[in-house]
DNA sequence: GTCTCCCCGATTGTGGACAATATTCTGCAT
DNA sequence: ATGCAGAATATTGTCCACAATCGGGGAGAC
């Protein structure tokens, strides 16, 4: 799975040098390799993705305009925490966004493009069936990002992105959640068939409905863990 | 008014530094200082601002990551155009993030919030009625920025600034538009009752029904300039 | 006239040097 | 041990010089 949705500042050129640094470290960062409020410290990067101080600063500053840094005066740059609150924010967001976007394309689906989203749901089917579950959260992605080219809706598609960014490390939290990935794909079925008749409110109710799953899992998982503390910050 | 909104990596020290050349930037391009694909020269604007090249650099990066700059490689900054489309879109977008924003006041709305809301309508009322259509606007943003700091949904309001920013050129032709005023009156009195009423679904139906009249208006303004074009990009 | 190529001024990209500031460490008094 | 002051180190902020690249304009061919 990528992240990598067009985004503001991204040229697509082939040998692309600016924004590669920043990538980079999104990427790193999303990922999950730095724990959150790590500090970020610009010679070290600079050395290890042996590029200049001047790249690692425009790549802070950019990061922090998107959410995942924090970038405080003569202090330099942490990986932001996002807190429990704001995780179920972003996935309210998440949300309306999501449906905004499934109703525009309920108004534009070509045959091909209900096509693709078939096999979509079939081969999620598939691996679910083989009890591997693991690659689930790949196609759900996918699943997810084929609605939103076929919407061609470019300004909520990139605040979804970025908003998925931020969100990710809570994101495999709900997919643990036993038995959820069962309803989930009944879900998509629901979607993709309102989607298929062309009707907009349809699919943005079963939109909100797939995704306020979603967030009620989530607002579980946040309860769960609170009861159940695993890791103190100092 | 202000399109100060908290944001991320904006602090609020009260002698800020950083921050500071950015935001006079930003300002001056909202405000439609510069002229849309205008380029934005590093050393003209460092004399300008009184500031260092450096700092000019990490303000094109926000606003280029924000969307209101566009920066390509070796070849600087400009001003980002917004299409006719991408406005329609910032629009919809708004729509469902204040919907989503006014259903949370409407589950947290206390009752000086009703008064101060109660407030900025009977001042509008006024104004209107002085025949001063032209405080409306301020007032107008003065309201939704009122619920936003109700609902307390740090998120959806980031956002929002954000879009509201860029729009900003088009806000205005949304309110010539003759008769408009009087109609979005209503409706603000409208989405108060249903606040007052800590009704979710109701405030919810009367903001889209509100916003979904600006969005109408901003689709006649496209289509009226489409037809009568002022200006032709060369 | 106009098209192409090349050169030059203008502008951006990058790294280093140094100043400003924060953070850690050390020694000392209690 | 503990807490504090101040030095020492580490890190960020800013300016500057120079390289890389772009855009425009002019010379020449047709």
């Amino acid at each position: 799975m990528e992240t990598s949705v067009a985004q503001p500042g991204t040229s697509e050129a082939t040998s692309e040098r600016r924004g590669d640094c920043y990538q980079q470290l999104r990427n790193e960062i999303v990922s999950g390799r730095f724990h959150p409020n790590e500090r970020l410290i610009e010679a070290d990067l600079a050395r290890r993705l042996s590029a200049g101080r001047s790249a690692i600063r425009a790549a802070f500053v950019r990061l922090d305009q998107e959410g995942l840094v924090v970038l405080e005066p003569n202090r330099g740059a942490r990986v932001r925490l996002v807190s429990d609150r704001e995780a179920l924010e972003i996935e309210e967001v998440r949300v309306v966004l999501e449906q905004l976007i499934v109703r525009h394309a309920a108004q534009r689906a070509s045959a091909v493009d209900l096509r693709d989203l078939r096999r979509s749901i079939d081969e999620m089917r598939r691996r679910l069936d083989e009890g591997n579950p693991m690659g689930y959260s790949e196609l759900n992605a996918e699943f997810h990002q084929r609605i939103w080219r076929i919407a061609d809706h470019e300004t909520a598609a990139r605040l979804l992105a970025n908003l998925k960014s931020q969100s990710l490390r809570f994101q495999y939290r709900t997919i643990l959640r036993p038995g959820r990935t069962e309803q989930s794909l009944r879900e998509h079925e629901r979607i993709l068939e309102a989607l298929a008749a062309r009707d907009p409110n349809g699919s943005e109710d079963a939109m909100r409905e797939h995704l306020s799953g979603v967030v009620e899992t989530l607002r579980w998982a946040i309860e769960a863990q609170r009861h159940q503390p695993i890791w103190l910050p100092r």
